[in-house]
DNA sequence: GACATGACGGCAG
DNA sequence: CCTGCCGCCATGT
């Protein structure tokens, strides 16, 4: 279930952010870590990047550590994140999430599993 | 097959 | 406090 990069990296991207509950966001480095190579964040942001901008999924919910929508700019004018966020209840301010350490949802927390490290 | 790049993050200077 | 570099993995040229 929890394994490693195997060119799966996407498919776990997927699967993570696709857990994400409605009105919570996680960042990059969140993701990396639950799958268990924290510092590849670049490549979560890659990930996204292939399948994200065709909102196939939820990828307004994932930030960068600051809770700065980093990628905004890879949506559609009409499905911007700010609005996406807004929708559920997420607030946020010129790029920036307001409240985002309470909003933030951490896989490894919230699914339970602690990464060896 | 090699080099450059990308929605990041942490640490060093 | 701010700037810069390295690491990580996959994709594109």
């Amino acid at each position: 279930m929890f394994r490693k990069t195997s060119g799966n990296f996407f498919k776990d991207v997927y699967e993570v952010v696709a857990l994400i509950p409605r009105g919570r966001v996680t960042t990059y480095g969140a993701i990396a870590q639950y799958l268990g190579s924290k510092q590849s964040a670049r490549m979560v942001g890659w990930a996204l990047h292939q399948e994200g901008c065709k909102a196939y999924y939820p990828a307004h919910r994932v930030v960068n550590k600051q809770g700065l929508l980093t990628g905004k700019h890879f949506f559609a004018e009409t499905q911007s994140m700010e609005s996406l966020l807004a929708l559920e209840g997420v607030l946020v301010q010129n790029d920036q999430l307001q409240n985002f350490e309470n909003l933030f949802w951490d896989p490894c927390q919230e699914l339970n599993y602690w990464p060896l490290d």
